[in-house]
DNA sequence: CTAAATGCCGTACCATGGTACGGAGTCAAG
DNA sequence: CTTGACTCCGTACCATGGTACGGCATTTAG
């Protein structure tokens, strides 16, 4: 098999920097391969599925914490732990749509107020210094 | 006028720490009053309003370099460049929503899949595995 | 008048998610 | 067999938005 990478080409096959391989392993997201004495540590293809499967848990909301949790999940194959995690992570990415749409709708409004304000003063401004 | 505060009490009027009111000077958002000679400084309760202004735009998604800029656009009296720039950050948010709600489904998705499958193997771990 | 509460100031530290650097050592192509 | 690219490792640094600490000065309430 050619299954035999260097961190460098797992870090290309994956999509990321040599250094965020390495940070990962001292989060304790990757295990470092034993260094081969006087050699380049050797990687399995595996260590670059892995890494992808962190990009993407991050992909859908997840901290890098977090995805601590779903690794060892993942090894305990703990499924409904692991939907109920998901779950409550459904819930905060709701409250943060939520406060984001309130943003949205906020600018927006003061926007057109803006556009039909004859331009002075400043309506966003004026929003903003108002107590 | 009752109008001469401390710094603590404009932290408290603003809601915010004192250390806080300290950061934002040192940003520059707030300048620090005239110390006079061997005594506390004296803060009007337009630093006060400033604040309240600060944290209104950062609820609105601002960072504080962009409310520098807002603080500068204010001076200026600038409603147009202000228009723009809320227009612009107004496209960033939206921005933020759609990747956020593209969560939202995915984890929905997930879960969903999870929900019905008879839990082995996990379909959640088995998507974020699998490439 | 005195003691507790604040203020002042500089500096250090926190979390989060990395990126950068420097001096070795090692590997692979020409 | 040399040279350039890559690895290893530790450590330092980046942005962002603050929080905490310690020692001293000042203010204010009792």
């Amino acid at each position: 098999m050619g299954s035999d990478l260097t961190i460098g080409k797992v870090a290309e096959s994956a999509g990321v920097n040599v250094e965020t391989i390495r940070y990962y392993q001292r989060r304790g997201l990757l295990d470092e391969p034993a260094k081969p004495p006087g050699g380049y540590r050797h990687y399995s293809p595996d260590m670059a599925k892995r890494v992808r499967f962190i990009r993407r848990a991050q992909a859908l909301g997840f901290t890098l914490e977090e995805v601590s949790g779903l690794l060892r999940l993942d090894a305990a194959s703990a499924c409904a732990e692991t939907r109920e995690f998901a779950t409550h992570k459904l819930a905060l990415i709701e409250e943060k749509l939520a406060e984001l749409a309130a943003m949205r709708e906020g600018l927006a409004a003061l926007i057109a107020k803006c556009d039909k304000s004859g331009t002075q003063p400043c309506p966003i401004i004026q929003v903003l210094v108002t107590d």
